[in-house]
RNA sequence: GGCGCUAUCGUCUAGGGGUUAGGACGGAAGAUUCUCAAUCUUCAAACCCGGGUUCGAUUCCCGGUAGCGCUACCA
């Protein structure tokens, strides 16, 4: 899971992917952990996955399934792997020590159970004053007693009293004490709050630089609070911009479907590497002219500094149309531009799957010589299906004969070249010259131009107009099939 | 509502007190080719609004507007 660089070799820097197990890997988190991977590598530094499932009522482990499928498709690996459920006592261990320090205090509420509160967008709910200035002698006795409590953060909100740090992206940063709610570090049951586990977390494991979403940024203040309240120095922020929907909303699986989640781009065919590139240049930018960049380029370019600060959307289309156009036109691209990039025997190799996949018989020497003649072709990998399809089946599924008709001809003269053509290639060497040379020939002595020689035949072949170069596809699919399909193609025509 | 963040072509972005505001995707047109694709050429397309500061603001400042985020014993 890691790469070649040796642990010994890096420094002080550490970064951490931290996800919650709560959906699958979405192409947010999936972006997150990429800059975190490319700040890591391009400055030596450690790569950590931690999983923040805190939340034993959201997680799942299909979840973590997917979100490890996401990440190993990627293929960027990471150095260390940590699991917050089981850091408990780490966890508690830290909130005893703010408390200790008379920085939290025991809130005896019961829990809310509802969030109709929430909708409402209404009050500034900041602490309860009862609970707050309860007497240690009070606390000490309900909780001995046995109630039930939350332990929440004791924020200082008198006057001047200011929060603060430095984002590496957004800079500096402050906000009043008193704007700040006294947020829970433990739940009434004894469980950590992502605040608190995150912060104990981050400390324990010595993370230097928190990259992550923007929707962290307010809760930073927080986060200031406990790492100085337990004694620790906070580590770098920076936050990333938000990848939003094309109407400007957050990225959901059940507002915008399966476009948001990472498995999706793999099954449709994209490379790893045209999905990460994608995705850098969503909120970050090498500040060059350059758009394709290979995973080299990428770490040699990578650098805070050319993190932007607004909200990217992913130009993907609302309702699904085809599947490739769902996906955004860039990444769509980019994928084509990376597969052109591709050797052919690379490219064969990772298509082979995908035809058989799909119930096809296909030999990989078959593959390799189909390969070269779509590489150019396809926009995604799962392309292979639609744009070689007549290589693969013993039967062309049925097409209009009109289709056999070449431009400013008939219906006459598509069957007197489909004719000629059987006659000219039953002996005829299946090679591109002789092909070529035979069939331009033929065009000749019909009085036709040779493209009106080639569509017919490209249709008795293909099924349809629109195919790879003739010649080469002849010479694929050989003389047998060829003349069969020519042979049909008559029968149609007349 | 409170607090925070943001604002350049349709989208991703570069830039920056005086520029023909640059690139990429997508779109349009053309070249090329046996169709398609690829490739090449060309074109259309942007500084949210209002005030300041300034000789001069798209750029700096303030306000507005809009969007987003946080405001849970979710993460």
């Amino acid at each position: 899971m890691s790469d070649s660089q040796s642990s010994s070799s890096r420094g002080n820097l550490r970064v951490r992917f931290a996800p919650s197990p709560t959906g699958f890997l979405h192409v947010g988190s999936a972006r997150t952990f990429i800059f975190n991977w490319l700040y890591a590598r391009r400055n030596g530094g450690t790569m950590i996955l931690r999983l923040d499932d805190t939340d034993v009522e959201r997680n799942t482990d299909a979840s973590v399934n997917s979100i490890f499928e996401g990440l190993k498709w990627l293929g960027l690996g990471w150095d260390e792997e940590y699991k917050q459920s089981e850091r408990g006592a780490l966890h508690r261990r830290m909130a005893e020590a703010i408390f200790q320090r008379g920085l939290a205090y025991r809130d005896f509420t019961p829990a809310h159970t509802g969030d109709s509160e929430k909708s409402g967008a209404q009050g500034t709910w900041l602490f309860n004053p009862g609970m707050r200035e309860m007497s240690h002698e009070e606390s000490d006795r309900r909780a001995v007693a046995g109630e039930p409590f939350a332990l929440r953060f004791r924020v200082p909100r008198e006057a001047g009293q200011i929060v603060r740090f430095t984002d590496a992206v957004y800079g500096e940063q402050m906000k009043a004490g008193a704007d700040i709610e006294d947020f829970a570090l433990l739940r009434s049951d004894g469980m950590p709050t992502y605040h608190l586990a995150s912060c104990a977390d981050d400390a324990d494991l010595r993370i230097s630089h928190i990259i992550r979403g923007q929707d962290h940024l307010s809760n930073t203040f927080k986060h200031v609070l406990i790492f100085e309240a337990a004694g620790y120095t906070p580590p770098q922020f920076a936050h990333l911009p938000l990848l939003v929907a094309p109407d400007g909303s957050k990225l959901s699986k059940r507002r915008h479907g399966p476009v948001v989640s990472v498995t999706t781009y793999r099954d449709a065919g994209f490379l790893p590497e045209a999905f990460i590139n994608f995705l850098c240049l969503l909120g970050w930018s090498p500040k060059d002219d350059r758009t394709k960049m290979s995973r080299q380029e990428l770490t040699e370019s990578f650098s805070l500094e050319g993190i932007n600060r607004a909200n990217a959307v992913v130009n993907f289309k609302e309702p699904a149309t085809t599947p490739e156009e769902t996906f955004d036109p860039k990444a769509v691209w980019l994928n084509a531009e990376f597969i052109r990039g591709l050797a052919i025997e690379d490219l064969s190799r990772q298509l082979l799957p995908i035809v058989r996949g799909a119930g096809f018989n296909v030999t990989p020497e078959k593959m390799a010589q189909i390969t070269p003649l779509i590489r150019e072709r396809i926009k995604l990998l799962s392309d292979v299906l639609t744009a070689a399809d007549f290589f693969f089946v013993d039967k062309l599924p049925p097409y209009d004969p009109a289709e056999l008709i070449p431009q400013k001809g008939d219906a006459a003269m598509a069957l007197k070249v489909l004719q000629k053509a059987q006659a000219v290639l039953a002996d005829v060497e299946f090679k591109h010259d002789p092909l070529d040379h035979a069939l331009r020939a033929a065009a000749q002595e019909l009085g036709v131009k040779a493209g009106q020689m080639f569509q017919p035949i490209r249709v008795a072949v293909c099924g349809r107009k629109n195919a790879p170069p003739l010649f080469e596809t002849l010479e694929v699919l050989g003389k047998e099939v060829t003349l069969a399909r020519i042979g049909e193609a008559i029968n149609k025509a007349g």
